[in-house]
DNA sequence: GTCAGGCGTTTATACGTATTAATGGGAGCC
DNA sequence: GGCTCCCATTAATACGTATAAACGCCTGAC
């Protein structure tokens, strides 16, 4: 290390004085000035590899989505969750590493490349919907930090994540339903079995007990592609369930919306007046807002936030227990649910 | 290294078949199969810190900004840039280090506690207005590889930039608004001397050369915050001096724009019934668009992939030259200049 | 049988830092 | 003056990998 020379002192010297905030005090103050001195002359600094791999901490904190993000209309999904992220992490006085690289990879995985790249920051904050269990597990297995934007499960033990409530969420969207007289209530869900949507669907079924309304399964529909929902599927459902409202999931795009906004256009089915309809989330903002749907909204920027105060947190305590923290969502009332239609009134 | 152990072999041989994608046509079938299914049982994945402490390397790009971007408005602005680095970064394989804590610090220098922590990445694209030059030539002098998204200068030397052409955008804003028959053209700039600036006055005094029209310096004015532009002093500038049309520079916040909307609300000035007005840039896109201003728009994510790609290009050559890539505006036509008012015609 | 040569593997080393144990020198005390 | 003790500094080591150089062994040739 060519500083030591620079000052007449020993690498460890420099070592102390550079990075020993604690052990600096040790040093006399002339040495800690001249060190400081030729530092500030070479413009140097800490090689952050060097630093890790020593097991020192380098203040980075990595964020690694399951999704590639760059798909304008994913990525403006995904920026609210990004800022808050970024946001604290400035206040914390880390620096962000976002994963970049593995995510565009043609395979897609944190252990591309048999390294867990992750490995570079300090901790890791996650964030996707289609996410791979195999190496979550792998993660935890290795108990390397981390914080999961988003309420996900692993087989061996727990994560840590922060949440969005959507079981409170989608009951209360089935009580305000209820309180407007709607009994036949559709919930088309999205056909993985990722948590969110089964989040959804407990709170679906809890809303519906609270209401006092018994569960008719056939009013539990898979939608594969939001895209293929047609004002015939609608007019099918309303007609041959005596469906009034439906609740929708929507997706990170803004396919839902488009096909909502088809039907619509093509005046086949009127919101709320033929069928009232709720978005069980929200879709990404950028959507031209032709229309201002009823839906709840997640607090993005604030899970953000709080999934780096978590991994902080994680970093500070050695014996890391796993927190959870659901944040709760906002109603938005929207235009599009309505009271019951006359024919169909009880 | 305990795969080696596992395995029977030694920690090289492990090194061998695990990286050398090339030299490992040297290890026996036999040996190499051992070693991956030892690897693969230990769930293996190599310490990334350690891998680039050898190489010099770690494939970081970093991303600086002179700004805070939290304000929304800013980082509104700033988005788009850094949308087309992260795309760009990703494209070329490597992960993307966000400066935030430097950032937010009270401080705010590169230099920060002594140390260049830049240096953290392989080399870092540098973006904001507020640019302090001595800490841009000590990176020059250090010559540590960086890329400016925008035209900079430095004194000693010249750095690697990517900038928006404001000269010929601004000069072509002049030569639509003569085309339409505006002669008295008055050009509000910004009163820092930065480089944007000063190619948007060139820019101006090119146009206008151009139209065969004299430069009235009484008409180039400078303008500290442009929140305190008002409708007196446009209706005192169009009875003064017979001004028939402004140019002027939008912020990277939305002062600018709202100070219009302002004048516009109130009746006091009509765009462009009493005067034409045109951006030299344009406002943060988050701003909800009441008004189609006429305008340019900067190619803002090519710029910051092109900017990526260029360093990147600086990382291969050992060496580094400087490159300067200016790329056009895009003109917007939008609704807000129109032919000369009527009582001022020549 | 000896020796050259090639191939598969290992030994040794470097990367830059943090940290512990060791070293040196100076001051204080008897 | 000699001894001890303390404190500022340093030497040594470890972290996990990549790589050049060295090594041993086996084959083929004379």
């Amino acid at each position: 290390m060519d500083i030591a020379r620079r000052a007449g002192v020993s690498q460890a010297t420099v070592s102390l004085v550079i990075s020993g905030g604690a052990a600096s005090d040790q040093i006399a103050e002339s040495t800690r000035q001249a060190v400081l001195a030729a530092a500030t002359e070479l413009g140097y600094s800490a090689n952050v590899a060097a630093r890790s791999l020593k097991g020192g901490r380098n203040h980075l904190l990595g964020l690694y989505t399951f999704e590639p993000v760059f798909p304008t209309d994913q990525h403006d999904f995904y920026y609210p969750f990004l800022l808050g992220v970024e946001e604290e992490t400035a206040a914390q006085g880390y620096d962000l590493l976002l994963f970049s690289s593995v995510t565009s990879a043609a395979d897609r995985s944190i252990y591309a490349g048999g390294a867990n790249r992750l490995k570079l920051a300090d901790g890791c904050v996650l964030l996707g919907r289609n996410v791979r269990h195999e190496e979550l597990n792998a993660l935890v297995q290795e108990d390397f930090p981390f914080v999961f934007i988003g309420r996900r499960e692993v087989t061996d033990g727990e994560i840590s994540y922060v949440g969005a409530d959507y079981v409170a969420a989608t009951s209360a969207m089935v009580a305000e339903l209820h309180r407007r007289g709607h009994e036949r209530i559709l919930y088309l869900r999205a056909i993985e079995d990722t948590e969110p949507t089964r989040d959804r669907e407990q709170g679906y079924r809890a809303g519906l007990a609270a209401a006092g309304i018994e569960v008719d399964e056939r009013l539990i529909q898979g939608l594969a592609d939001p895209a293929e929902l047609s004002a015939e599927h609608v007019l099918h459902w309303i007609g041959r369930y005596g469906v009034t409202a439906i609740l929708v999931e929507p997706t990170e795009d803004n396919r839902l919306v488009d096909a909502l906004t088809a039907m619509t256009d093509g005046a086949r089915v009127r919101f709320p007046e033929d069928c009232s309809i709720a978005l069980l989330g929200e879709p990404p903002s950028w959507t031209p807002q032709l229309r201002d749907w009823t839906r709840f909204s997640l607090p993005r920027a604030e899970m953000g936030r709080e999934a780096v105060r978590m991994l902080v947190g994680l970093l500070g305590d050695a014996r890391s227990t796993s927190h959870q923290v659901t944040l709760p969502c906002t109603f938005v009332p929207g235009d599009s649910i309505g009271p019951v239609p006359r024919g169909d009134q009880a």
